[in-house]
DNA sequence: CCATTTGCTGAAAACGATTGCAAAGTGGCA
DNA sequence: TGCCACTTTGCAATCGTTTTCAGCAAATGG
């Protein structure tokens, strides 16, 4: 193993102290311009890069930022992770990410083990906007930067990255409608969820603003994932109730209906438009192509990174942190064959 | 911010040394047992966890390990990538994540991040398998801890994790010229990859054992997206030539194929059988469903961290590096209705 | 020309843990 | 009781940085 170039080997080379050259190399304006200079070439010359350890334990910061995920199935996930690893790395953080599996308990012990790891601050989409919520209150009290997205705890004041999912689940639902759409069926996402309830409140206020009924049975409660859809469409069907349209909690659930209402041979869009929020990269590749409404996960992503950044940036300036701010960015409307 | 436990704390509160606080918590025998005993209850009911960026600048392992990938569209990686967290996490290890965006420059910079923050080893699925080679052999001499899984480079002896690529795709193309196949064209992957190559090998020896012609115009050259599987399907059907399969280098390229077919009222898999090795998890929710061959991704990924322990382990102990090894997993073979 | 400020530098003490070495404690045996 | 060997503990140095403090020289002001 090659032996590392230290601040001390610098220092030796220029006759100069330790000190000096930390001075040199962190921009203290205790310096001469041109002593700065003499470092700061000889450093490079050098191949020096700092020994992000011995800076840790000198100022409490490790340069690690650590992201907390209920799932990294879906597309969704993976393009908001390349969005924070992207202006993340840029500002030479590192990026620790973990997998709740949908489970809050994992999801407790994945914090746990960031506090361990003494990440600088976390990026979090819950699995449940219900659980977890005394460690999150904690860490907000202690002024611990954390950004939030997507799923956000319930009844705190956090800084966060949404969607419009109300407004757009209103405005596809409604799509369905004006195309003549008379019985549309929901298939919910998870009811401790935050954007399930948003979405369902979407489809709902749709119906009303056209006098359309509510109708109990065309509200299907499943999971998530594409067997889900599938059971979801196999309730249906089998509780005869007349459906011309569905608008699913995701793209998955929609795809698994989409299957099976085929196999059933239940013509997709001619008998049933489907529609659905977007998650995976499935839409375009499915037969027929899937309407959605489709969240910038990237976006998304970076938003919450740079939000995380103006976090950590205030505490390392002594400042108090910035006062917690929603985001709300515009999901896109991609219509397609489905509808 | 709440103060953190030290050691110091807990060697206070039973009026002992630090060193022997230190010696009861990382298991050295020069203590007697009930005093470790004691030390070890108060750090527990104090809730003490070490500082890791103290333990580092001691010892010089950062407790992080680095895992390079070449995209994270796939499923494929994505699986790998929860395979290696499962492993490295529950050994307390931090694993840090960069994608390289299939570009081997962007590769050179994520080892250098890689070297910067100090990884006690890499996990590695390269770009291409012809480049920065030079950055890896040295590394290798300086007896670096690495695995390498997928894609490996030309030329080094490492240790590495690989899926039976060519029996597999021999297997899978010798099932479709017994289901009477008889022009079956090959998408080809990146020619600077390991596992394209193999592949294309288990399709041409499988040719051959038939005594079926090499065609040249069903050999097509293109990438590895979606997007190219359709031009794929472009180029073929422009050319003219006779075929009545495709064997491609993944799924992504056999499912915009076949949706490109379909554009054109070729009937799949009547007229044309599709298989590929898979990729992402289209396999089952396209129409129709696809075979594939079905690396098991998530042990690769598994495996791979546990060779890295491995090596860790061995350096840690002061012992020599274990030599390189080659670990091949049987990849499954699912039969859909493509074929 | 003296007093005070300003600019630059070095010495040294941290940060939290590990570890070689010395010192203290324990017990056995003559 | 005295000596030796062994176990157990404490002291202090160390890892690579940052930062406080003090010191010195030059510059400024009166």
């Amino acid at each position: 193993m090659m032996k590392r170039i230290t601040i001390k080997d610098i220092a030796a080379q220029l006759r100069l102290s330790v000190s000096t050259v930390s001075r040199a190399l962190t921009g203290d304006k205790n310096i001469r311009e041109a002593t700065r200079n003499r470092v700061l070439e000889v450093a490079k010359q050098m191949g020096y890069s700092p020994n992000p350890a011995a800076t840790t334990i000198r100022t409490g910061r490790t340069g690690t930022v650590g992201v907390v995920i209920p799932e990294m199935r879906t597309d969704y996930t993976v393009k908001v992770i390349r969005g924070i690893q992207e202006v993340l790395y840029q500002a030479g953080i590192k990026v620790v990410v973990m997998d709740s599996f949908e489970d809050p308990e994992m999801e407790m012990e994945n914090f746990r083990m960031m506090e361990r790891f003494m990440v600088d601050g976390l990026i979090i989409c819950q699995c449940s906007c219900r659980h977890n919520l005394d460690w999150l209150s904690k860490m907000l009290a202690q002024d611990f930067p954390m950004v939030f997205y997507g799923r956000i705890p319930y009844g705190l004041k956090v800084s966060q990255v949404l969607v419009d999912d109300y407004a757009k689940s209103f405005f596809m639902v409604e799509k369905m409608i004006l195309a003549g759409r008379r019985h549309i069926c929901h298939f919910y996402g998870p009811d401790d969820v935050h954007n399930s309830v948003e979405r369902a409140r979407g489809y709902r206020d749709a119906l009303a603003k056209y006098n359309l009924p509510y109708e109990d049975n065309l509200q299907i409660h499943s999971g998530m994932l594409i067997d889900d859809g599938r059971r979801a469409a196999d309730k249906l069907l089998a509780s005869g109730a007349e459906f011309d349209a569905i608008f699913a909690f995701n793209e998955e659930m929609a795809v698994g209906a989409m299957q099976r209402l085929r196999e059933r041979d239940v013509r997709v869009p001619e008998e049933v438009a489907i529609s659905a929020f977007s998650g995976s990269s499935l839409a375009e590749v499915v037969y027929p192509t899937l309407s959605t409404v489709d969240p910038p996960k990237t976006d998304m992503g970076r938003t919450a990174a740079r939000m995380l950044l103006d976090q950590l940036a205030a505490l390392a300036a002594g400042e108090p942190l910035p006062a917690p701010r929603t985001v709300i960015l515009n999901a896109e409307i991609n219509v397609r064959d489905s509808i």
